[in-house]
DNA sequence: GTCTATAGAAGGATAGAC
DNA sequence: GTCTATCCTTCTATAGAC
């Protein structure tokens, strides 16, 4: 059986429920953590029907890790060189923090790999992730040089963005116990406050 | 055995012994890919062995975060309501970006107990942190209405100051790969571009 | 205090009936 | 395609000799 190319209804829906159920597992218990009966319950199957469509426990981890790097660095692609520097470093920020609210669990499996020393996704982080940023890196010193917007260090800045818009689905948890029962939404005033805070620190 | 209370030398030498290669495999693998074997080799001792003086593996864990607790909260409560705004705050953001590079095992402990929800540590998030939090928040508040420093919501600004600190221990594989082999200490720079973003945030 | 040996449970994966 | 039964490994924890 070949998970990436179900042919039958029947075979999708089953790959879309594994899918769903491990990154339910995975994200909150790690790798290690999870296991196959927890992915078997939630996606309503057997352990040995979750294994007739995929081969391992570890081949799941991957199909899921794989299938979001795209999504993940779709707004850090979408930044425009040709754009009004300030509006369109927020919009990205935007965008991620938009991220966290909407797919924390995504974010949170990406933080349990990269904890774990990224072993399955290493070569993507030296090799793609790292040519996309420094491409986006040129773009940002070019609108520094040019006295678009103040000058500051182009990868520490972009490290910033992910930093301050992850923490917010990665520590979801700890952000709303220390927040307490009062607050129901921490992300209208999350938006706020980090729009103020790289407005002020693109300013010239 | 009581591993909080060792009497003689080659206890205290083996318990010690035992904390610190649990930290560097429980920081590395979470609390559930940690093995005891692993932890017992690190510590240069046989599984039974450490089985003598720590009862079981959820003990050694423990014992790990509530010793760390107070090290972690220290710098938060080092901020003084008696100093001036800016400087203190920057102290603060300096000192934690300090246990980043000095002790991210420790940082990556915690990630991961938060990232799974904080089952050990939920009540102290939830209570004395929080108490701590809300403490320092009224002292930046007053800071703000007294037109001392911007005005800026305190909490998310404390988030702030933990998501780009700690993004320097736990995402340390991250950043040194998307930085290259041609950056080997990548705290300097962090920490220029880190005070110039709280000082313009701050900033009246 | 430390070791070898092992119990007992859990987890990943497979066999084979239907 | 899906299930029950089960194999085999790994892991936590304990027993008992020294």
């Amino acid at each position: 059986m070949n998970a990436a190319r179900p042919r039958t209804r029947i075979q999708r829906r089953n790959v879309d429920a594994i899918r769903a159920a491990a990154l339910e597992v995975f994200s909150a218990q790690g790798f290690r953590g999870a296991t196959l009966d927890q992915i078997a319950e939630v996606a309503g199957l057997s352990k040995p029907n979750l294994l007739y469509y995929f081969p391992s426990k570890e081949a799941i981890h991957l199909d899921l890790l794989s299938g979001l790097l795209d999504a993940w660095l779709a707004p850090l692609r979408a930044l425009d060189p040709a754009g009004e520097p300030v509006a369109e470093i927020l919009a990205y920020v935007r965008r991620k923090l938009a991220l966290s609210r909407d797919f924390p669990r995504e974010s949170r499996l990406f933080a349990n790999e990269i904890l774990r020393g990224a072993p399955h996704i290493e070569g993507v982080i030296g090799g793609a992730l790292r040519a996309l940023v420094d491409e986006k890196a040129g773009v940002i010193r070019g609108w520094a040089a040019a006295g678009r917007i103040a000058p500051v260090d182009p990868h520490h800045l972009i490290f910033s963005i992910w930093a301050l818009t992850q923490h917010y689905a990665d520590f979801e948890v700890q952000v709303r116990l220390v927040l307490g029962p009062g607050v129901d939404d921490p992300f209208p005033a999350a938006e706020r406050h980090l729009v103020m805070l790289f407005r002020k620190l693109l300013a010239n």
